[in-house]
DNA sequence: AATATATTCCATAGATTTATAGAATAGTCG
DNA sequence: CGACTATTCTATAAATCTATGGAATATATT
């Protein structure tokens, strides 16, 4: 149940002479997605996993068609690729350059513009004190199993890959599921990384009920990219079974429109 | 002389409500610098030091209305600073972040782009086959003065900040000056990065003429954000004397409109 | 084949952006 | 002060972008 491809796929008006653009003109193709925060919050997504188009537009809270039309853009620039299940068309990011790109622009907002860590410092202050815990100390405390590691995304991004051995909780069901917290076990939450509230508000939520709660550094892309095992699929909210097998985030590949 | 100061500077007209967009539309503010071709240059040349605005028009074939409105458009993303000397106004990128992240455009374009790697390869065959000098090697041969570093950017860009010990020497310059050289020392030719490519072809003209030529890894801005020493100032073509002062590449700041 | 679903294509009204000319400002130099 | 220079501001026509409804496609299902 996978015809993996992509590429080729819509046929918009490509502006004709796409190869006679300017260096620059060249960069600008790709300064094109950024403008739009909708395409910012799309790309975004992408870099947590794939996603179907209207899966896409519920999460980003937009018209299928809008959503469609943002994906075209995006595919345009070659900052995305797709793949066909059924009737349903998956876009994910197109590589790990563009999760990269996506975290630059978020780094370089946070630190010029006042107004995003306003934003940031809004919510999820009570977390914002304790300090945060390293990949690697992770990695070492869920080996020895002295930790429980909270997936605190939506269930889809959770299934389009997360750390092995997290339990996926989405932060809506957190205080439902608190009695399945062993209060004695350190817990660390995870989100979608330095710009994504969700786990340090996990941690609030926690911490204020006595738990001893903190949050990953960053989020599941850049433990990604630090070329970190990514386990995937395994629904619920149980707690996960031993390591998924290994994955492949990206696909590189390019080719022209029908 | 130097009336050193920033922020507060055009009075345009502030999009009322900044601080009350939401994550997205602020990182927006940001992408709207890079969907424009002239700005992406501009944005490019700044980072290779500070320009007044008619230099920078002159460099990027504008008038001078146009750059103008074009810095308004970065200065209101918070990605440039200015400063104001006399009678013109100098302006410069505002952080190392604003550096990186045109970076990561060009890394991402260059890595899903093909007319982008299309576009470097025409030029500068050459020098691609011979390996480039890492910083490291090149600080060695510097101490041991085993080379002849040579800035082939414009003598602005080379003034404004330049490897210690370089030799300014303008691309088109270089064909008068081959004599200066002498043919049995290295010469080692930097331009402003990854996607410049002055100094390819300064070492392919090198190249052909025999002498043992090679280019640096990456450029200028990468050079600073390595953390290493920049010169600054003399002006012409002659070796250049003892490293100039330490300098301060950027400054942070932020404040608001008049 | 007929129906249903997911997505893309097409057309369009309204908003935004771009380049640029001409006027207004700010600072310098006699 | 008056002439001059560098830059920014204002207004505007042309081009582009955005969201969206409705039609067209592609795939699966009955």
């Amino acid at each position: 149940m996978d015809g993996s491809r992509d590429g080729a796929r819509p046929a918009n008006a490509a502006p004709a002479n796409l190869q006679q653009l300017g260096l620059y003109e060249q960069l600008a193709r790709i300064g094109k997605v950024v403008v739009n925060p909708k395409r910012i919050e799309l790309l975004d997504l992408l870099c947590q996993g794939e996603r179907s188009v209207d899966a896409l537009a519920v999460a980003a809270s937009l018209k299928v068609t809008t959503a469609s039309a943002h994906l075209q853009v995006m595919w345009q620039a070659r900052l995305v690729v797709t793949r066909r299940d059924g009737t349903r068309v998956y876009y994910r990011a197109a590589s790990e350059e563009v999760c990269r790109f996506v975290a630059a622009l978020g780094v370089l907002a946070r630190a010029r513009l006042a107004e995003v860590e306003q934003i940031l410092q809004e919510i999820g202050t009570g977390a914002r004190s304790t300090k945060r815990v390293s990949r690697a100390e992770l990695l070492d405390k869920v080996r020895s199993g002295e930790v429980v590691v909270l997936d605190v995304r939506p269930t889809e991004e959770y299934q389009a890959g997360h750390i092995p051995g997290a339990v996926s909780m989405p932060l809506e069901h957190l205080e439902a599921h608190l009695d399945d917290l062993d209060p004695d076990v350190e817990v660390v939450a995870y989100c979608r990384g330095p710009l994504c509230l969700l786990a340090p508000q996990a941690v609030d939520v926690l911490q204020e009920r006595g738990y001893h709660a903190r949050c990953l550094e960053d989020g599941m892309p850049e433990w990604r990219q630090a070329g970190l095992d990514v386990a995937r699929g395994q629904g619920g909210a149980a707690l996960a079974g031993p390591p998924g097998s290994g994955d492949r985030p990206f696909e590189v590949s390019a080719s022209d429109r029908r």
